[in-house]
DNA sequence: ACAGCCATGTAACTTGTTACATGATTTT
DNA sequence: AAAATCATGTAACAAGTTACATGGCTGT
């Protein structure tokens, strides 16, 4: 959900046409995320299938604009002054699958951690050195550059100490005795026979 | 990408059915992240279209069980064993947010900081007085809810701690005099007759 | 002439997500 | 008998993403 409301953003400073919200988006964003722009034609039509923006009139040079609707603008206002809530919570892939990794009995956790960790704190490296030639934005852009580098620098620093973190997390569970491997749960069945089941006595594979 | 893989890695200990595999997943993730059971079935058919998982045997009570192919093993172990790496990277709605909002000319960027610090804030304690009563883990599973409490608690404080860092750089952009507003791009369109384009010439709305 | 960018699209596909239908069984 | 839970699905849709087709124009 945050294409659609970053070109919503931008068509509300004025029409534009789609190739050049590319560049809008590009430019407003330091170019971090790639965007193909096959996929600004499509948000376009979502937008203005769900009455956000509209065609306006071409230029003389044929260009196709799109305006921001009064509902569009009041979406992009909305967007603009209430927090991003991170429903659900954030589905984090890498919070999933640790959770997921301590629960299983043949996995290495530690190692797990550990192959997270080295690859993470590249990821710090890279985004250290990133920022520091950004260092002095000179424009607008590159203050907007800037704090997205930064933005997923902090993003990154927090995983590393997450990581380390939840090392003595782990070391603490097992010196508490709380290490059981766990196979799957082996809570009855409510339907027909109860049947007691464990990673021993699945049915045949 | 990450329902995907953490049923396939449930899977990896054994045969499951559907609606054992939603409570599968919740159990390991401490009910953070509520699945919908028709998700699990969807998720099973694509899993299967992939040749990761194929129909096995039914039990007495009738369940149907999926069990994991050599491919979805391999899959769910290259999965555990290599880093999330973070492609792209990691779009994140508050960054692309916070960068298009610096170069909007009619927007208070320091209202919209205010606002999320004041929500992150907000996430941040509560977060931090559920991490306080899941505080010593008796189980594997009370150990993985933890985990994942205190991701989400790291990832927004780092959140907040970022925005406001980002305070400060804003005011130094300021007293650099990189304040100026900025409206669309200007640069001529190279089809047909080039045309200056500003906020004020844009094509009638 | 030819390579490459500007520009607009379309079709297909991915994962995630919800709403709903259906029936069996269990609990109250 | 009614309500809740177990269990399996289907249909539709959202947002993102890619690959491709098609031209016109531009620079070499």
């Amino acid at each position: 959900m945050s294409i659609r409301q970053s070109l919503l953003a931008i068509l509300n400073q004025g029409p534009c046409y789609g190739y050049q919200l590319r560049s809008e988006f590009d430019r407003r964003t330091g170019s971090t995320w790639p965007l193909n722009v096959g996929q600004i034609y499509n948000t376009l039509d979502r937008l203005e299938r769900d009455g956000l923006v509209e065609k306006a009139d071409s230029d003389q040079a044929g260009h196709i604009y799109y305006a921001i609707t009064a509902a569009g603008s009041a979406e992009a206002h909305g967007w603009l002054s209430s927090a991003v809530v991170r429903v659900g919570p954030a589905r984090d892939e890498l919070a999933i699958k640790l959770a997921i990794a301590v629960t299983l009995p043949d996995v290495d956790v530690a190692a797990v951690i550990q192959t997270q960790r080295k690859s993470s704190l590249g990821t710090v490296q890279e985004l250290t050195s990133l920022r520091d030639t950004s260092a002095k934005p000179a424009s607008t852009e590159d203050l907007a550059a800037l704090l997205v580098i930064e933005s997923q620098l902090f993003a990154a620093e927090a995983e590393v100490r997450w990581l380390e973190h939840i090392k003595t997390r782990l070391a603490q569970a097992a010196e508490a005795g709380v290490r059981a491997p766990m196979p799957l749960s082996t809570k009855t069945p409510k339907r027909g026979r109860p049947v007691k089941r464990t990673l021993h006595n699945a049915p045949t594979q």
